[in-house]
RNA sequence: CGGGGUGUAGCGCAGCUUGGUAGCGCGCAGCGUUCGGGACGCUGAGGUCCCGGGUUCGAGUCCCGGCACCCCGACCA
């Protein structure tokens, strides 16, 4: 396409579609068309070598996978909101899978009897469905997609250890060899248990995650799980604690923008809802909740505001809600520092000046706020830099969270039956594909990398309508797949700038022009998608000239 | 879920305010001339104007209700 479709936003989205790697079918969900299919095979095939490499065996489990397992591990209920499902004509429940712990599991019990059998890990390619609340970005978030997934089975947590160091190591491995800079940040790991997990991100600006990273030290986390060290501050006394009049004013920038005072000298509270029961959030009024760590709090599962029958039982005023003889659970965020502070009066139009934590008010105290730009590193007290990222992988650490709830269990050496120790490593192939595509690409178009390109060299004809042209084009097109290049032969009768502007937005890394003109000093012209210069090869000797530099190039990227 | 936006030919868009029977560029087909950086000429094909109702002599345009897709936010007291 010249034009990019007015839906895609971002450049490898655009690129995606011009390219014809792929082509959209309903949203979130893509047809992936010749070129894109070739790219996304190399891919995994990188991924295979990694896998296979570590001792993780390649397997494959259905698409369409029964309620009753998801059923034994609570999952059926808790992923509803964000699964397809449907059923078979007997009435039976299925799940298009979400993912495939729980079918492993499954296995594992019936297979591994014995800790002899033990350590395994296990992987497929398999397409997960999934209905995002908005899928994005073409390939980026997609609601079907295929993911490596594979899944570490241990006798204890030492053995998970030594699995996830592996599955650590060949992730770095195969990100580096497909072509991007992936660095692996601390993640959270949700409402399964465990607390080690990572996520490997490629930093680029397309991306939806927000990472803190330190600028002097190698602390690196999603903002999901970041903390950061909190200058200690001298406490600072003050009067009595006194009440203000503040009409109509039931935002913090309400009241900056009525007092005059900054947003710092303010507490806010939120009353909020989860699965755990009401719990009042107090931060300083330029602190924002970080929604993750609340979640965590109230022992998983949505939050929400609270309503007002809460704010009744709380003896809380919404708008006016403070920390003060509040009648609710307290948890008072870490940033809280002990100096006076300006908070809601839990009365209509009235606030409290000179509130004092420890005096005025107590509570818990945790760590519920969101990182920011600037904030100091935990470890080095370094600063820490806010940059986004797209989350090309993961591995998780999740012990015997299913084990336990599905009953899979082994035989130990002492007699004793116990739980596999699990682990699960998970990487969106087509979303690699397009974060590939947006870290190598240019003013023209996409710049494949040579291991993951669709094709290894793009021949051109020029012009195709010229019978001795196209019969040597022909020639060395066959010479080249003898030697094993994968070549895309351009034979369409377009004029040369079509042809050459078709080539660059593909991409393809070795371009090679035959044509009248070349012919006439007995040789072809090769040019490197990423180079500028083009050079002539005598034609008789072609094939081999561009089979080595295909060589060297595939040697090149296979080092990495 | 909330907010914003957009649906007119394969793609990018105009037309809508002021209702009169649909247009531009690219692409596509045929013929001819071209032939190393998105060629040129002539001829032509291609449209339930997202869907359903309503108003009107008449609706792409006005009104009501849906649907689809895109973007932003994931809620801030």
């Amino acid at each position: 396409m010249r034009e990019a479709p007015a839906e895609a936003q971002n450049a490898s989205h655009q690129l995606l579609l011009r390219a014809a790697i792929a082509r959209p079918l309903a949203a979130g969900l893509y047809t992936l068309m010749p070129l894109g299919l070739r790219a996304a095979k190399k891919i995994e095939q990188i991924i295979r070598e990694e896998m296979d490499r570590i001792g993780c065996q390649e397997m494959e489990l259905p698409v369409l996978t029964p309620a009753e397992y998801w059923r034994e591990s609570g999952r059926w209920d808790a992923l509803e909101p964000v699964t397809f499902r449907t059923k078979d004509h007997g009435g039976h429940e299925f799940m298009i899978s979400y993912t495939h712990e729980e079918l492993v599991t499954h296995h594992a019990r019936n297979e591994i009897l014995s800790y002899r059998q033990l350590p395994v890990m296990v992987y497929h390619f398999q397409s997960k469905g999934r209905d995002e609340a908005r899928p994005r970005a073409g390939l980026l978030r997609a609601r079907e997609f295929v993911m490596k997934d594979a899944y570490s089975l241990d006798a204890d947590s030492d053995g998970l250890d030594r699995s996830y160091r592996a599955q650590h190591e060949a992730y770095a491995r195969i990100f580096r060899r497909a072509g991007v800079e992936a660095i692996s940040v601390e993640s959270d790991t949700g409402a399964m248990g465990g607390d080690v997990a990572h996520e490997f991100q490629v930093l680029t600006e397309a991306g939806e995650d927000r990472l803190l990273l330190c600028e002097a030290c190698d602390y690196r986390a999603n903002m999901e799980k970041a903390v950061r060290r909190i200058p200690d501050a001298a406490p600072v006394d003050a009067p009595a604690a006194s009440e203000i009049a503040t009409p109509g004013t039931a935002t913090i920038e309400a009241l900056t923008a009525m007092t005059g005072e900054p947003p710092f000298a303010f507490l806010k509270t939120m009353l909020l809802r989860g699965t755990g029961g009401v719990v009042a959030i107090v931060l300083p009024g330029d602190r924002e909740v970080n929604d993750a760590k609340v979640r965590k709090l109230l022992g998983g599962g949505d939050t929400r505001f609270a309503g007002g029958d809460d704010f009744t039982a709380a003896r809380a005023v919404p708008g006016y809600i403070g920390p003060v003889r509040l009648r609710a659970r307290v948890v008072v965020d870490t940033s809280v520092e002990p100096r006076p502070y300006i908070a809601g009066g839990n009365k209509p139009d009235v606030h409290l000046r000179d509130v004092l934590l420890g005096r005025d008010f107590d509570g818990e105290r945790v760590d519920v706020h969101d990182v920011r730009d600037g904030d100091l590193c935990p470890r080095c007290g370094g600063r820490l830099a806010l940059r986004r990222g797209v989350e090309v992988g993961n591995i998780f650490k999740f012990g015997p969270y299913y084990s336990e709830k599905m009953d899979a269990t082994f035989l130990a050496e002492d007699g004793s039956r116990r739980p596999f120790y699990f682990g699960s490593y998970g990487i969106g192939v087509g979303r690699l594909m397009q974060t590939i595509i947006e870290i190598n690409r240019d003013g023209r178009g996409i710049v494949w990398p040579i291991q993951v390109a669709p094709f290894e060299a793009h021949v051109i004809v020029l012009p195709q309508s010229d019978q001795e042209v196209r019969a040597a084009a022909e020639r060395l097109v066959g010479d080249l797949e003898r030697l094993g290049v994968e070549v895309l032969h351009d034979d369409r009768d377009e004029s040369a700038g079509v042809k050459f502007a078709d080539a660059d937005l593909i991409g393809l890394p070795f371009r090679v022009t035959v044509s009248r003109r070349s012919l006439g000093s007995h040789a072809v012209e090769l040019k490197e998608r990423s180079g500028s210069e083009a050079e002539l090869v005598d034609v008789d000797a072609a094939a081999e000239r561009i089979c080595g530099a295909v060589r060297r190039a595939r040697e090149t990227a296979r080092a990495l």
